[in-house]
DNA sequence: TGTGGACAGTTGCTTAAACAAAGGTCTACA
DNA sequence: TGTAGACCTTTGTTTAAGCAACTGTCCACA
């Protein structure tokens, strides 16, 4: 029998951390199910409120939710129709459009945040110790640090002169993630 | 200012950990796109072969794997017109029928697992000392049995005197999944 | 001035997956 | 026997997302 192949322990880690990530989510999901927002809907709205003038233009927001572009001219399709969130005209350079947060996306946001963080409190960080909380998001950091090089490269105010003057500071990342289409090799 | 609200540590934390996991899979993506399967294929190749008689009920693959009974149903079919997968009749309940990994379908797994096993340990158990690993692993196990009572529930054999008799013993599960569609409320 | 190349966003097409409904089969019980 | 209800799988429909192609805009350089 050759299924010790198969029965490798880091396949067994691999799939014990995507156990946990797709469990995890499931349980979070009937909240924006509730609130009528799906999964991506949740993060681009967040994304949105953190940012600057909670505003993003249509590339930094595919960068940062690892969509591609056209994925996000579809989301914020369906978020404006829903009038959660405003497509504006960037005054300086005519070929980009900002998404914005409408005051009904940022209600729709507070309707949903407290209890999204009592689920998280309920099934992942309040399951842990202090200390082993700690060591966890440490640890999370060390792989995130690798799989992710230029984390915080998308992030920062790109070099070219137009998108500078665009959106000159956008720091607001407490979830830093410029995805995948940011760093990809 | 309310933007506090959006700043929660524990939206902070799942974020992390969304990164780590989707950018963790995207790591792997490669591998499998190769190899011509996705990452369902994989899946649910890996989870036929480190079962029983390399079969497994329709039904039950939908659960190990979070798919729908639907989903399974295409995948399936994906798989068999691809000679990787073969379709059995169950001899004693003619509604079932399995899912049986073919010599074909084993060979394409074994072409796939080496590297995928050398990625992991690339990008994710590599990167950490063994007792951060161990604890790294702890902590997820702790989250996983909250998050999913039922872990072990799915993969015994059921109580169903048919679906018992048709597959008496899946035990084989090294990573120990069977998926939300088993464990949902 | 004006021309080429790069970039921003949208649209057409394709594929994947979920949900709901339908058809066939099984078990239990009258 | 036969009837009801549950179960297993498949099919039809809808929605989401990616890729490739397209339009319009910007910048650099001759």
């Amino acid at each position: 029998m050759n299924v010790q192949r198969f029965d490798d322990p880091r396949l067994t880690a691999m799939g014990l951390l995507a156990e946990v990530f797709v469990g995890l989510t499931a349980k979070m999901a009937p909240v924006f199910a509730a609130a009528g927002l799906s999964e991506v809907d949740f993060e681009t709205l967040i994304r949105l409120a953190r940012s600057p003038r909670q505003s993003l233009r249509m590339s930094d927001l595919a960068a940062q939710t690892g969509l591609s572009t056209s994925g996000v001219t579809r989301v914020v399709d369906r978020l404006e129709r829903e009038g959660l969130v405003r497509r504006v005209a960037c005054a300086t350079d005519r070929r980009a459009s900002y998404a914005t947060l409408t005051d009904k996306g940022r209600e729709r946001l507070e309707a949903v945040v407290p209890q999204h963080v009592a689920d998280i409190e309920e099934w992942f960080t309040g399951l842990l110790g202090p200390e082993e909380l700690d060591r966890f998001l440490a640890t999370l950091r060390v792989i995130r640090d690798v799989v992710r090089p230029c984390a915080t490269a998308g992030v920062e105010p790109r070099d070219h002169a137009h998108s500078k003057a665009c959106a000159p500071d956008r720091q607001g990342e407490l979830a830093p993630d410029p995805r995948e289409a940011a760093s990809t090799s």
